[in-house]
DNA sequence: TAGGCCATCTGGTCCT
DNA sequence: AGGACCAGATGGCCTA
């Protein structure tokens, strides 16, 4: 579904980049027959529906000006037009990157019954809108002793519940197919929990630090089982303490 | 072949 | 004036 690497350098290292991206770009190769763009003084030329919507907008431009006596900006030169196209494609790389950093961050689960290459911009998004919902569920729920409810939370909401778009509605939902078996890892919970009875049970000199395993620290647990997830640690040290 | 996703270009708007 | 940000348009690539 998502862009080969190749296909994503073969876009990057298109004639469109850099220097020639004017003269050389297919845009410009489609705009060669537009002469003077939409009477832009000639300073760079427009793209045919551009040049269409500039030539509507010439048109009515002398009733706007005249109703807003505001004048009307020049286009860019070609030089700055270039370098403004320069700093787009920064700015939209600076966004990719971010977006790959927010893959980064997201645990293997979340993302474990999804191939890497369908981790998408909006999957990526909802599905770190889920995940971070579902941390706050643990917080929220970690003065209650009972949150067997949150890890089926997590699995089964992956934030789509609370996404008003119409175009999710009576649509697949774009997470379905990466949620986990909620029984599964509910049973998984209840045994975190038995293991650590056990294991207080049989060892009565650490009674005294070891407590029962809540369902909360199960859950905890369970989050940062397949990353360098912070509860991790967070458990390791409220153990110890 | 249609649809999804993406990179890029482009013009408009706002801010410094 | 120039940069940042945004949204629309466009075309390429890929998959079902």
């Amino acid at each position: 579904m998502a862009k080969s690497e190749q296909d994503v350098r073969g876009k990057e290292g298109s004639p469109v980049d850099t220097n020639n991206n004017t003269s050389n770009s297919n845009t410009s190769t489609r705009s060669d027959n537009i002469k003077d763009a939409g009477g832009c003084g000639g300073k760079y030329q427009l793209r045919p529906r551009a040049l269409q919507a500039r030539r509507r907008s010439d048109s009515e431009w002398d009733f706007q000006d005249s109703m807003r006596h505001k004048p009307r900006p020049l286009p860019l030169s070609r030089y700055r037009r270039k370098t403004a196209n320069a700093r787009e494609r920064y700015r939209m790389r600076q966004i990719n990157r971010a977006f790959e950093s927010l893959r980064g961050v997201l645990p293997a689960w979340v993302c474990s019954r999804r191939a890497a290459a369908d981790m998408t911009k909006i999957t990526t998004l909802r599905l770190a809108s889920a995940y971070i919902r579902s941390l706050q569920d643990v917080l929220d729920g970690a003065e209650s002793q009972d949150n067997s409810w949150v890890l089926s939370s997590i699995l089964a909401d992956a934030g789509v519940t609370e996404d008003p778009s119409p175009q999710l509605s009576g649509q697949e939902d774009p997470l379905q197919d990466q949620r986990l078996c909620p029984d599964q890892d509910t049973e998984l919970v209840t045994l975190l929990c038995n293991m650590s009875d056990a294991v207080v049970l049989q060892d009565n000199l650490e009674s005294s630090y070891l407590t029962p395993m809540s369902e909360t620290e199960a859950v905890a647990l369970l989050l940062g089982s397949e990353s360098s997830s912070p509860w991790q640690d967070h458990h390791h040290t409220q153990v110890k303490s």
